[in-house]
DNA sequence: CGTTAGTTTGAGAGGACTCAAAGTCTGTGG
DNA sequence: CCACAGACTTTGAGTCCTCTCAAACTAACG
């Protein structure tokens, strides 16, 4: 459990009170290997924090399997529009390897954002270093070649890149793996 | 002032004390075309509130003026990391048009987010739509054509996308001003 | 140890880029 | 009010990167 209270606490002061009800409210799951986390003909209501593992958030076009983003350890995975809003989005969630989860409902999310107002502090800061990600990663895929996009892909996730499948790299890239093969195979 | 008000309410119910500061707090202000609103050589202290006009948001690449995003009325705009963590990033800001803003202080945000905790909650929804707007332009930039870039940039800023010059719109799409000179040829 | 999923390698096609030059628009000064 | 300079857009030609299709190879899992 420390995990997620040390995620907590990166942003905001948690107070005794705070931190037993987020205890009370996540549970522990772990997913096996390639196990679907979340089907994207259901509702997402349930957010998963990663203590261990990688996940996998894609959607299907034109019968691939396109990567959306990977949920690595010590952060929060989701389908995001489905959660919020509490709506069918296109997201399947999957587990790249076994994977180590704390899982929190929507509405105990809710709970806890309308009882501790420090809460919404808590969103507001990192959902700010998200849009940070988000705005750099929009930079690197406008205007860098295949190559260059790994190459930033590496830095970004380095510790990680290793663990997860070449296609499923190539996707999230935008590029085919054939491409991503042939980077690869030159060096 | 209106214009302001309005925004904050979409997301938070506005007591009359916050009215009072939000008002008290923010500057009107003119920027005539072609003027720049922030140097990238500065650290980025205020941000723009758009009654009235367009901004661009945008950043030199080998010579070249690379657009990030555009600023649309009814939406703060500003250099994102200069403005969050007082320190120089590489974004300037100018006027496309004759553009009306509500300049804010970052001290006197950050004066309205340790006094009004409904502030955070605002944060926290306003940055929710965001971050959907740059995960659907993530996705929208890596399988795309230029010519489907350019159609789902249409559909998105349909009511402004004709006040920009072609050149802004191809460096934000992330294509030459060539291309997409052809692509408005053919149709 | 066989079947299937995933990766590599090859060949050919096409979209988008760059460089270059001509054409058009805009706003400023005479 | 017109003329001209500079900025922006259009058009053309040639090149290259990345894609697709195909087939061989390799790894993983039951």
């Amino acid at each position: 459990m420390d995990e997620v209270l040390a995620h907590f606490s990166q942003y905001i002061k948690l107070s005794p009170v705070l931190t037993k009800e987020i205890i009370a409210r996540v549970k522990l799951h772990t997913f096996k290997k390639g196990e679907l986390v979340h089907d994207a003909s259901t509702i997402c209501t349930e957010s998963f924090f990663i203590q261990k593992g990688l996940l996998r958030i894609y959607f299907v076009k034109d019968g691939k399997e396109i990567t959306e983003y990977f949920g690595c350890e010590g952060e929060w995975s989701n389908s995001p529009r489905s959660f919020m809003q509490r709506k069918i989005d296109v997201y399947y969630i999957d587990a790249i390897e076994e994977t180590k989860v704390f899982r929190l409902h929507v509405d105990d999310l809710v709970f806890l954002f309308n009882t501790f107002p420090e809460m919404d502090r808590y969103a507001r800061l990192s959902m700010g270093t998200l849009v940070g990600h988000l705005l750099e990663r929009v930079t690197s895929m406008r205007f860098a070649s295949a190559k260059e996009k790994y190459d930033h892909f590496r830095s970004v996730y380095h510790d990680i890149y290793h663990r997860i499948p070449l296609h499923m790299i190539a996707s999230y890239l935008g590029i085919s793996p054939e491409t991503l093969s042939r980077i690869r195979a030159e060096k």
